[in-house]
DNA sequence: ATATCCTGGATATCTACTATCCGGGATATG
DNA sequence: CATATCCCGGATAGTAGATATCCAGGATAT
């Protein structure tokens, strides 16, 4: 799994700490964990392409989340970045070979992709199962002063 | 996800079709599926030490399963084709940036890792879940006729 | 002795991830 | 209206891992 989706889960949850209508450049979300702006952009902007989060352009624009933090799972997260498709994905070499037989075998599924598939079904229910909200929830209980540090440094206060 | 694992996972499958000491030759066990002779040998060899497969040299000699398909558990597989490790991997990006503080909140968990490890955990339980024993099962009630053909072209009958 | 087969290392290719840059569009502010 | 700020999309590289091949060496059955 690629460090694009660690990214995108703090930036969610840092977006979480804030106001719901506060927006936060790419640039100061991108300098609060050291990250490169410009390719921590385009993950935002898969982030706004999946519902997740908005952008506003211009002057004291930048991202927030489009809805409530409690209707933001993990799995929504994962899947804006990675995209949908299984991470086991069955190339059917059961099908080629001496063996095959030429009979219309082909739409019966594989045993063996079933069988995966239903563990992927528990990681993505185990992610679908913790919203952002729990999250945010879990790290102000055990670092109360975290999310306040967060706003203060990621808020442009007006003027 | 590799696409070697599809091919260790069925390799492993038509292993289990056969006998216990019925010996197959990588080349054998590759022009099955039409799959790369060099490139599978890796991951057979892979199989082997992690205790899976067994190897024997020599005329007549090959792969067979190291234990019984009972004992092989899906999860056993996939580990021994793409290692150990998690497919999150915590970075602490937390930890960096201006807002990380100096104080040694270094050995406290990331919330973000807590809940991502907790789904992968999931996925592991489920893949643990499964045998080869269970897969062979169910492929034979579905195609009656499957193991023994795979059983018939796999073994090279004595003399 | 010989043919068969596994073992390990070296090498090459290709894809996806990581990363950067730039022109264009949208908007708040004065 | 002018300007500064910020997002958007495409083009472009570099890099690591996955895919794939080849060969010399070792083990073993016949």
């Amino acid at each position: 799994m690629g460090e694009r989706v660690e990214w995108a889960l703090h930036c969610c949850l840092n977006l979480a700490f804030l106001g719901p209508d506060d927006a936060v450049p790419a640039a100061r979300l991108a300098a609060f964990h050291e990250l490169p702006t410009a390719y921590l952009t385009k993950q935002l902007q898969a982030l706004v392409r999946a519902g997740i989060a908005a952008s506003v352009p211009g002057p004291r624009g930048g991202f927030r989340l489009a809805r409530s933090p409690e209707q933001i799972t993990l799995l929504d997260v994962v899947v804006a970045i990675e995209g949908p498709e299984y991470a086991f994905r069955c190339e059917e070499i059961r099908q080629r070979g001496p063996a095959s037989g030429s009979s219309g075998r082909t739409q019966v599924a594989c045993t063996i992709d079933v069988a995966m598939r239903k563990a992927e079904l528990a990681w993505r229910q185990a992610l679908a199962a913790q919203t952002l909200a729990e999250i945010a929830a879990t790290v102000e209980h055990r670092y109360p002063n975290m999310p306040v540090r967060a706003r203060d440094w990621l808020v442009v206060t007006g003027s």
